[in-house]
DNA sequence: GTCTATAGCGCGATAGAC
DNA sequence: GTCTATCGCGCTATAGAC
């Protein structure tokens, strides 16, 4: 237990509290992290914490305002709002890959959320509000015909917003790779592939192995 | 709570126990699952459950040995061993999506695990070498020259088990699609990109900050 | 094999001294 | 504004009756 140094020490306001807090919820999860871990990580007692929050919801609350502000305001922008779909989606796919890298500890208080309380429902429903936003324009590609049409829709934005909600998970901001870089990178492979222009990969499925789908 | 029906009732035993913890393990998220919770589905009381499995961790592991054995395995296929490395890879990148979807529970685990306890080190110890596995495919492939070049494999590797992983937080097996069908579309989009063959999208970046990805 | 009852512990949050 | 001390609660796990 780190005593608190009582000399010097630049004091805390409720929004260093909080950004300490976002670090330690994206490396252990919010329910895993105890206020008590909050506050060693400022060098003070977890009771000091409560004249600055009023209670680790709240910490919550913040962040997720925050990571929503930031994720709405994409489909606001001009280039998400005129023009192709295609090209709206390939725009909107890069934004959100970049808001979700710069707000990664915020971004993942609401990707991991699992509806177990009342706020943690408010959260999804709020964060199904940006998913529709999305798929409507994956749809509005797929009706323009710029999008492959041997799968639903629906589909294809569900497995590109999974992909994007997985960057928080090993993305650190001190890696060699830039915050924009990655997000290029995202849109392109998940609209153009993985693959090499001109390489012809075999298309076949896997042999059929009896789908055992558990749980049915 | 519900009071357990005192006639018959088929007796318990312990995979009947584990199955059951699956289920709410895959709802609510590992940590934030009681033993309470577990047994109110089985219609018995918490202490009861004490009689089949020794802890809760004890359920934790059987679900993450079922997923590591099953993703595992899929390295070990022959399809997995022979041929073009990009033809290896859509191979593999299928089967993971399958498995991950048809053990989805167990998966989650897996997936979800922070790290927060000795036990949990080990969790992602162990993932690292299934990541560790993928990225070599995914580096043969690359080598091979059959994956586009303007972005670091290993990025390629991160974001296609992101997308694999983020599947367990939206699929249920109850839906329109059976999990081969999602599978193929994984590989799919990952490998040959969502765009439709013939669509040519405006491939700027958002000019806000556009840096261009490089870097072999 | 299930029950009731409870030990033991860690957590969020509060009270009040300094 | 931080501290020490503690309350109250829910959790995992155990004890022992039936």
């Amino acid at each position: 237990m780190g005593r608190p140094a009582m000399s010097a020490r630049a004091p805390f306001d409720v929004d260093a509290v909080a950004a300490a807090a976002m670090d330690v919820f994206l490396r252990r999860g919010y329910a895993a992290t105890s206020m008590d871990q909050i506050a060693e990580t400022l060098g003070i007692r977890k009771a000091s914490l409560y004249h600055h929050v009023a209670s680790k919801e709240e910490l919550l609350r913040r962040g997720v305002e925050r990571a929503f502000d930031a994720l709405t305001a994409v489909f606001d922008e001009p280039s998400a709002r005129h023009g192709r779909a295609i090209d709206r989606l390939r725009y909107v796919l890069t934004r959100i890959a970049e808001v979700t890298l710069a707000r990664a500890a915020e971004a993942s208080l609401v990707i991991r959320t699992r509806g177990n309380t009342p706020f943690e429902e408010a959260i999804i429903h709020r964060r199904r509000a940006i998913d529709a936003a999305f798929a409507a324009l994956v749809g509005a590609a797929a009706d323009e015909g710029t999008l492959r049409a041997d799968m639903p829709p629906a589909l294809l934005a569900r497995m590109m917003l999974g992909t994007t909600n997985a960057l928080t998970e090993w993305y650190r901001a001190d890696g060699v790779l830039t915050a924009a870089e990655i997000a290029q990178a995202v849109a392109a492979m998940l609209l153009d592939g993985a693959r090499a222009p001109s390489a012809i990969s075999a298309a076949a499925a896997p042999p059929r192995r009896g789908r055992r789908v558990r749980r049915g």
